[in-house]
This record gives structure tokens, sequence and C-alpha cells, in this order.
DNA sequence: GTTTTAAGTGTGCATTTTACACATATAAAG
DNA sequence: CTTTATATGTGTAAAATGCACACTTAAAAC
């Protein structure tokens, strides 16, 4: 804090209430969750069934608890909504702006999660109102929230170039076509398939296993699974940095 | 927000008041100013002589205010203290553990900033207090402003990288010497003058000048600029991506 | 005019990135 | 059983980029 607010009294326990005089704010946390279905990036939206912006669609959000802090309460609203918990989750942003919420004035801090649909069917209470939509054809927001989702999307890019984070959003077992896909998903371009596979071999953090999975093609594709401690041990010992 | 929250109630005019029985909290807005005079990186700090933590050193800050969003209350913070204005300000991470602070409940949006040191004298109410550390050498903080600028040094590292953030570290005409002191200390290594000079050139966007810095060598280093037209241009056009 | 100091400048090798096309395994259809 | 359809799997050559490396130059100090 500033000195200038702290020089309001000499006395040195005045530490204890200093703070009185100042504002207090409503703090909210709102989630940018996304989600891959081995095909498409989706992200998970809630529609609003009341006033204002009624039938319009919405991140999960809730406010900060006394007795939590921020990542505890983005993780108790995510298992509010989905039931899930143990999943990535990672601070975006706070957003201030003054009118950003008509009702009252409430800052907001953005997490967003990454979760493999699939292995992810919803036991949460919202269940009903909550949906995925493909990322490339989700709905205008409510708030900020479209600010929220573009940040959101621009971190998780940059983050899939240096960090292997995509693996949060696939099951344990995958195919490299799989993979190749949420690549191209979430940089929103096309990958040439040879060079994508030598890359990937080249950081040598995945193990291919003897198991095909047949579901999609004749010929059957090999499933490869993500070797964690290999890659913590690679980013222990040479300063190992992912880089796609 | 979540709708659990909304739906305390069926009156569609809940929303002005719904928010009330929420916890609210004190905001505080920290700032790390970073600063470079030619030579090294440096850290703006100031002592705190009051307890508790007095004699420690800490980053300066102040709480938001009613009436304004966090970067605006991160440049009256600055404002405050340096009498400066006008500076690279960028939101940083939000700090929420409960304890952080022991006065009081405080959730703290870490603000980091770049300034040219010498073109930047302190006109402002707070100079006794506040001084520049190298940042090899910075003391150490109270609460958690360690870990903050912990976290601002490895984003300023990697947004040195991929932008030209550092040019608002130096005085508009500059030497290559200097920016690529300014690079070293960032990175923390040394850098190879001649390639450093053919990639910063290759990236097009410096103008050098016909005038000459006499002051450090006998034969005079040439003085550039940074084109910020060009180089917005660039982004524009290309998706131009500043990459050293 | 000799010395001193930091600036300025280019090449060759190694590594990485990119472009690109055909054979294969298997299930389904007939 | 044979054919057909489909997505998988694989390698090389050219281009671009990254990286190591050492001498000359200008001007001031003496």
């Amino acid at each position: 804090m500033l000195e200038e607010d702290l020089k309001v009294s000499e006395n040195p326990n005045m530490h204890l209430n200093y703070y009185q005089k100042e504002d207090q704010v409503l703090l909210a946390v709102d989630c940018i969750i996304f989600g891959f279905d081995k095909e498409n990036l989706k992200i998970l939206l809630i529609k609003r069934n009341f006033e204002p912006e009624k039938g319009k669609w919405s991140l999960i959000g809730g406010f900060l608890k006394k007795n939590e802090d921020l990542d505890e309460a983005a993780v108790r609203v995510l298992e509010t909504l989905t039931g899930l918990n143990d999943i990535y989750l990672e601070q975006l942003h706070t957003y201030s702006e003054i009118d950003r919420d008509p009702g009252q004035r409430t800052i907001s801090v953005a997490y967003y999660a990454l979760i493999d649909v699939d292995s992810h069917r919803f036991d949460g209470i919202q269940i009903d109102s909550a949906h995925w939509f493909d990322i490339k054809d989700a709905p205008d927001l409510i708030f900020d929230h479209n600010e929220m989702v573009r940040k959101a999307k621009a971190r998780l890019r940059r983050r899939a170039l240096t960090k292997p984070i995509g693996f949060e959003l696939l099951p344990e077992k995958f195919t490299m076509r799989q993979l190749q896909n949420l690549y191209e998903s979430i940089l929103d371009k096309k990958l040439d398939k040879r060079n994508f596979i030598n890359k990937i071999n080249s950081l040598d953090v995945l193990v291919k296993l003897d198991e095909k999975d047949m579901s999609v093609s004749r010929k059957g594709a090999y499933l490869y699974i993500f070797d964690k401690e290999k890659y913590e041990k690679k980013v222990e010992e040479d300063g190992f940095i992912f880089k796609l």
C-alpha cells in the first residue's frame, strides 16, 4: 500500500485498522472453460434465464467468499457447475471497468480451465442451462465476457506453443490425429501431418502404445500417452522448453 | 456470476440488490516499477518507516477507489509516487491469499511499469523514501511482494522477446549498445554484438540517425529511434511478431 | 604520431523449418 | 473372396534461421 495511506497516524498499531476508511468492493470469479471433444475446441456457457440480459449467454462465475482465496473460489465455482474438481485452472486477468456489471460495481477475476469433454460428463447441478459451443460459433456474451474469452483464447494459444498444456484437453490415451486436431483448433490453422508428427516426436515426451484406436479408420491409429514424469524431468535437468 | 447466486429470487428486479449478501473486500494495487539507466535494470522500492515490517522494503501501492478502475488506480498510485504519468503500465496478476497482509484481508492486483530512469527525475512526494535498486541486489520485500517481483521479471523477459517493450525503458534516442545492455539485463545473459545488431536490423523497426552519442567512446555510437508507426503498421499488415 | 577505447562490420557452418506424395492396413460392400 | 473406400504412416531435399567468431575504424588523450 501507499505510504500516503499509512501515514494517517503516528500510532504504530494503526496498521490494524488504517484500512477501514478505504472502499470495499465485490470480487467475482468468472471461468472460461475450454473443452475438446477430439474434433473441435469448445467453450462451456450457461444461459441466463432472468433479467437483466435474460436469454443471453454467459460465463459461469461466482463471488469470492471471505474464507477462500481466488484460486479456491474458481475451483468451487467450477465444481458447483460441473461437479468436477482436479482440473487445470489458471488465473487470466482482472476486469474492473466501473460499469462492467450494471447490477453493482463488481470486479471480476477471470480464470480459464481446460477439460476433456468426453471424459467429463456433468453431474453438476447446473447441467440443464449449460451448453458446449464450438469455439468458432460461440454466441455473444453478457458484460465484458466476450473480451475475457478473447484474452483466454490468446493465452491458450501462447501456452500451447510453449507448454504441453494441450494434454489437459485430451483423454489419457489419444491418437496423433486428435493431438493435431487440438493444436489446429487452438492455433486456428492447418498443420502439416508429417511435420507435426516429426516435431512432436522430437520433443520425446510421448509414449507410443501398441494399442490402436479402430473407431475412426479402417487401418486404425496408434494411441499415445503423455509421459508427464519424463517431461518434468527434462524441464528440471535440461531446462527443456516445450516449443511447437 | 453463478446462477446459484442469481436464483435467490424470482423477482426480475432482484438483480439490483442480489449482490448484497456477498462479502466485500479491500482491493489494493501494487506496482513493480522497472527502470533502466542505460547500464542495468533497476527496480523502484520504498522503505516502510512504520510498523509492522518497519525498515523493510516494499513495492508502492494503494487502494482502489469507488470511482476508478484498476488501470486508473495504478496510474494514480504511480503518479502519486513519481509525479509522472504517461508511462507503460500493464496488469500482471491478482494476489489473494487470505493472510497475505496481516493487517486485514486484502486482495492486491499487481501492475508493472517500465520507465527510463534518467529522463524521469522524481518530483513526487515520496521521493525521500524511494530508492532504485539494481535488480540483481534488490532487498527482501514485505508480504508477497517478492513473488510479485519474480513474476514481473518473468513477464518482462517474455515480453521482451515478443514485443518491442524495451523501448519504454530507453530514452527516445539510444545506441545499439544501450539496447543490447537492456536486453542483456532483462534476459540476464550475454548476447553477441554482431548477431544482436543483425537481428534487430532485420526487424526493420529502428531508424538510424546521423547523430552520434560521443559520451561513451572515442569513436562515438550512432543513435537510433524506435519507429512505432512502422512497427504498428507491420503488426497490422503482416501479423508481424517481434521475435528476438 | 602513438596509444587507447569502444564501435562497427560479414561469413561459413549447423540446426531448424518447411514443402511435399505415395504405400499400407483394414473394414465394409458386393 | 475380391474389391473398394478411408484414414494412417512415413522420408527427403531445399530454404531459412541461428550461431560462432576476429579484425578494422574513428577519434580522443597523451
